[in-house]
Formats: C-alpha cells, structure tokens, sequence
DNA sequence: ACAAAAATCGAACGAGCGTTCGCTTTTATT
DNA sequence: AATAAAAGCGAACGCTCGTTCGATTTTTGT
C-alpha cells in the first residue's frame, strides 16, 4: 500500500502523495547527479548524492535571508563544511547551483503536466488532480520551488524565459481545462483566464509565504481542498 | 474636474484615480527627497527631484533583468550619466536606494489602508475601494511596487520585516472587512481568510508579472472588475 | 598492506565591488 | 563681473568575490 512500483500512483491526498512521489530525500540528490555528470568531476555517485545533499541544503538555508547573489562561495563553503575546491567538483560555476533548481523543478512540473492532461476524458478530475498535485508537490520542495520564482533574475536569460515558460504552461493547460468543464455544462468561458491565474496565484502563495502559512499551521491537505472549493465557486458563476 | 483640491476624492475608475493621485512624476521625487533630507547632502529640489528621478529610472531598468545585488553602482553611473561621486550625494549607500522604494510604497499603502477602514459605515464599499485603489496604485507605481516584492531579501533585516508587514496589514484588513460583510448578510465566515488571501495574490500577480499581464493587454480597470466578480462569487457561496 | 586513482583541500589570483575625498565646474549672490 | 557656495566629478583605496590548480588526503582495487 504505501510502496509504489508503479510511477503513477494516483493520490488524492498529501500522505499517499508522499508515498508515491519519486523525488525524495537521497533520490533527489541521486536525479541531480545523474542528469549533471558531464559537469561534476565527481564520478560516484556515493559521493556526490552526500556532497549535492549538503550543498542545496546550505543553499536554501543562506538563500532566502540574504540572496542568492549575496550568498558567496565562502559562506557556502563554511555552511557545507566543503572547501572551496570541493564545492567546484560539483559546480563548474555559482550560476550552475540556480540552474539545477530550475532543471529538477521544471522536471517535476513536466511531469506533473503530462500526467493531469492525459487523464483527458474528465477535465475537471485532471484540473483538480493538477491543482492538488501541484500543491503537494511544491510542499515537498518547497526550497526549490521559492528559489526558483525569487532568483529567476540570477539565472543566464536563456534560463530565465525557461523559468517563465514553466508557468505559462502551466496556466495555459489550466485555462483549457476549465474551458472544456464548462463547455460540458453550457457555462459561459469568459473569466476563465483569471481563474487560471488566480489558481497558479494561490499555489504560489503557499510556497513563497512561509512566514504566512506556516503560522496558520494549515496542512496541505485543508488548503487544496479550499483552493479547490474557491475553484468550483467560480467555474460555476461566470 | 480633474483637479483635485480635496486629498481624499473618491475614484471609481482608473482615470479619476490618475486625476486625483499625488505621486506622480516629479511629486514622487520631490516627496523622497524632502522625506529624505537628512541623507542627501544637495540641498536644492531643483537639483534632487532630477537626479533622484534619473537614479530610480535607471534602477527600475537595471534590476528587472539582473537584480538589484548585481546592479553596480558603475552599471548605475552609466545608466544615469552622473558620477560615482554624484550618486553618492544622493544616498548614503547602495541599500539606501532600496530602503527609499521600501518608504515610499510603504506610504502609499499605509494612507490607502487609511482611507479605506475610514469608510466604516459600509464595508462592501470600503473593501472595492481598497481593491481598487490599490490596483490602480500598483499601476502608477509598477516598477517601485514590482522591486520591494523582488528586493526584499536586500534590505537589512529591521526593513525587512517592515516590508513583510505592510502584506501582513492589508490581508488583515481585507479579512475583516469580508466578514463584516457577511455578518451582516448571515453568511458563514469560514473561508474568508482565503479570499483576502486570494485578493492580494491577485493584485501581485498584476504588477509582478508584466510579462503576463501586458500581453493581453488588459485594462487596469477591466482587471479590477474581474478581481471584484470573483471575490463577490466568493463571498456569496461560502 | 600497498600502490594507483579519485576526491578534497585551501592559498593565491585577478577582477570588480562599494565607498571616499580632494578637485573642478556650475550656480547663486552681490 | 566677481566671488562665495553648492553641486558634480572620477581616480584611488581596501576589500571580497568567483575561480583555479598543485598539493594532500581518502578511497579503491589487488
């Protein structure tokens, strides 16, 4: 029950989210390494999943009191333990560290796309599968999801208009959906735009507020379920 | 008409807000620098209120793209044309430049939070007001509204906090005001937290992503509109 | 247990940063 | 027009940054 063999687990809440979702703890560190190896002089994986592991967690401990860019090498090395030149046999530069948020983050929410579009013959199950989904899984990566949207401007340009594309798909793919529930019931699409956004609003503040939703001490489970209920209000009364 | 002689006259739609609002173009400047004499060592507004308004200008062009702790002060010289040296007649330091945006939008926020718990006789229509207002707001002062939300993480620790409660301020104005409105109408309160949250998400969802937003090319009263429906629908159906 | 290979170290380097201050230019006053 | 005051300038300073690379330690394979 809680082991998953398959990949698609379906999971309509956070606890079962949690036993399906592949990107946890070491195996994060694991994809990280093995999607970089052209760049890590580090060839085992022993090492480098230890090594990753104390880098994006001295990272995303500095980060969001001072920045990326405020962050140096030294405070990185000091916060690691690594030495400089240990920190730069898994980075070839600063920027690289920004890079590799974006990449695993735009991984999940890929992934996270393909699979609520497939479920094609019910659109509101894979609208709400998606909200949900997005949900949890940003709770779970919480670190890397903030990062990316508050040191977007750290990355190269290139990766910068990948870090906006993430989430125009992501709110285009809402904006369909909504379209074809309401197409199904003869409700008029006109502000579905701004439900969409207001979706992706909502997900965001979750993550990028801490110091707002953690007091509340909500869990994920109660904030999807009133994004959700927000949701169905509005797709109801155009 | 469109000369406002009292402070406070009410504007319905964008146009009337423009009319009746007083930081605009050279009133901004000469705002900051007769709220920031102290640390300017030029005395003269005539002075102040041009090269203040080249300093900003530049920063709100530097920073979208590469953020305010990679924007040098050399980027900045060029950018404005003036020396090192002149810069320095104006700020203190480089922080300075975001501790002055901090003030001002924090000025802007606290006299429309003023303005509209005022109209406590009718909290429906102190909360539109509110909604609008600060969308309109945020209108006028994209850049200024757009950097403190981006820039936070680079002003010292005291403003920081500032900053995070201006947010907290209006949400727990906002909250109030909706379940005023709906104590009066007998409705149940229990998910009004989420709509001041979603209210705000949507009016920073407008003035941080231009990107998004001037694509559409959508008024600033259409989107006030769409945000005010939405929050009718919500109060309505709890 | 030993040698070869891999991982880790950290002092050193050049570049660029924020900031300063004595000097020049512009403005205001007479 | 002359002079005093204010504004503006930019080379120079000390410091910290990201990055490198030969030396050292740890791990691996025998």
């Amino acid at each position: 029950m809680s082991q998953a063999q398959s990949q698609h687990g379906r999971a309509a809440d956070f606890r079962n989210f949690q036993a399906d979702f592949p990107l946890q703890d070491r195996a994060i560190y694991q994809t990280l390494f093995e999607r970089n190896k052209d760049r890590i002089t580090t060839n085992k994986a022993k090492f480098a999943v230890v090594n990753l592991e104390k880098i994006f967690t001295a990272t995303f401990e500095l980060t969001p009191r001072i920045g990326f860019p405020m962050m140096s090498l030294r405070d990185l090395s000091r916060a690691t333990g690594l030495s400089m030149g240990g920190i730069y046999s898994y980075i070839e530069s600063k920027e690289r560290i920004a890079i590799m948020v974006k990449d695993l983050v735009k991984l999940v929410i890929d992934e996270l796309l393909v699979r609520a579009m497939s479920l094609s013959s019910a659109p509101l199950t894979a609208l709400e599968t998606m909200i949900r989904e997005h949900i949890f899984a940003a709770e779970m990566l919480q670190d890397w999801f903030s990062f990316l949207y508050f040191e977007t401007r750290s990355l190269p340009h290139e990766h910068q208009e990948d870090s906006k594309n993430i989430e125009l798909q992501i709110e285009s793919a809402m904006h369909e959906l909504i379209d074809r529930v309401r197409r199904d019931r003869d409700i008029a699409c006109g502000n579905s735009p701004i439900i969409a956004t207001t979706l992706i609003a909502l997900i965001q503040d979750r993550y990028l507020k801490p110091w707002k939703h953690s007091k509340s001490g909500e869990s994920a489970d109660d904030y999807a379920q009133q994004v959700l209920a927000l949701m169905h209000c509005a797709i109801e009364h155009p």
